[in-house]
DNA sequence: ATATTGTAAATTGGATCCAATATATGCATA
DNA sequence: TATGCATATATTGGATCCAATTTACAATAT
């Protein structure tokens, strides 16, 4: 008898799926800033009852992706210039040290993977993909660093803050950029060159900065 | 007529209040690693539903302080040493970076107090108190960095080992030891000497790490 | 004695119901 | 018309109930 086990025990709840579904619809900004989530009809959307939709609102929140006022319910999270320019501060500084970890153990596998995902990126029309293209490689250049715990807070703040690359990946010039700078990236881990690397992510992090805030503030 | 307004849609439900008092109890080591926690009891203790028990409950997962399996309920999350020492190097990290912000800026107001903490860690005879005081001096500390954003980071990395760091606190020569590198931290704010106390903030800690870390493996 | 199976008790997940609060609507009045 | 008030409606928070699953335990077989 050969079986793929799977622990049923981590099967996903309900709530679980809901979570999923909104967390998704917010960071890719199907859910626009300041738009209320009504328990209701989260419910008849997924064809179940408020508890659910309560327990996924409430890991939303935990999450900074939803603000809730009591009695008037949720709704999506808008942030303020500053703290997009404090998360991405935060990010210069987290991904540095994640990346100079990874470069020291990055397997054979992992750099495949990193340079298929930075083609894809490149060659992608769709600027839906953009965004998930874009996550897809840093993560990939991540993963070997043996630091679980920072790379759960790097991705929260990418959740904060993935509609703003989004968009700013669409800007004049975003896409094109962040092609050069990946590959710069990419062939610094593919050196092993650990410190070049983490600073060519700094720089990668706080230039996308400076370019966003500069169109927020222009519009 | 002068009142005090409060904001009404703020006041904190009974989920709120439940999952302060958990947090509390989990961070001070009152609820031990693995202890499980039951929804019934729990709801009775409090003289409420299982409702908002569950609720607290989801939120501390999402804080990291609680682990869960589907059907099978919650249990206080225990950490491994490596996680232990990750978290150690990222509050390094985040620390050093957040202490700097707030030496150019820190108030008056905020440097008395910070020196109001340390006298009150030095005198007090309650090891219960030292992991607040502690705790609370480092926070003074940061107040004024206008990095909100990274605070909340912080904040949550503290929970995750505030176990940890009482018990470090209370190894032998941990107080004295963290009664020096405080005062040598203090001084170098109140001298305006930015750099410098993000340097000792950051030996502070990975000392505190290493400290630590020889103590979990010796038992 | 040990392992295995079946059943009962305990526990969690989800649905439904009620209470508390907020929002919208209509009416009266100046 | 604009303002204030009262009521109706909508929405969230919490309690209770039922279903799904796990855990404890007894009975049975090897």
């Amino acid at each position: 008898m050969k079986l793929q086990p799977v622990d049923i025990s981590k099967t996903a709840s309900v709530a679980d799926i809901v979570f999923e579904a909104l967390r998704k619809a917010i960071i890719e900004g199907d859910l626009k800033d300041g738009e209320p989530l009504r328990q209701d009809e989260i419910a008849r959307l997924f064809n179940t009852s408020r508890i659910p939709v309560r327990e996924a609102i409430t890991m939303l929140e935990q999450q900074g992706l939803v603000t809730t006022q009591r009695y008037k319910g949720a709704v999506v999270a808008s942030i303020a210039p500053d703290e997009v320019a404090e998360i991405f501060d935060f990010r210069a500084l987290v991904e540095g040290t994640v990346i100079k970890a990874a470069v020291e153990r990055m397997s054979e596998e992992s750099r495949r993977k990193a340079r298929q995902c930075h083609e894809a990126f490149s060659s992608s029309t769709d600027p839906m993909a953009w965004g998930d293209l874009n996550r897809q490689f840093h993560y990939t250049l991540y993963q070997d660093s043996g630091l679980p715990y920072h790379l759960g807070i790097v991705n929260n703040a990418l959740d904060r803050i993935d509609r703003y690359l989004r968009a700013q990946l669409m800007l004049s010039n975003g896409r094109a950029r962040a092609h050069d700078e990946h590959l710069a990236i990419l062939e610094a881990c593919e050196a092993g060159k650990a410190e070049l690397a983490a600073d060519l992510t700094r720089r990668h992090i706080l230039g996308a900065k400076t370019s966003l805030l500069d169109h927020l503030k222009r519009k």
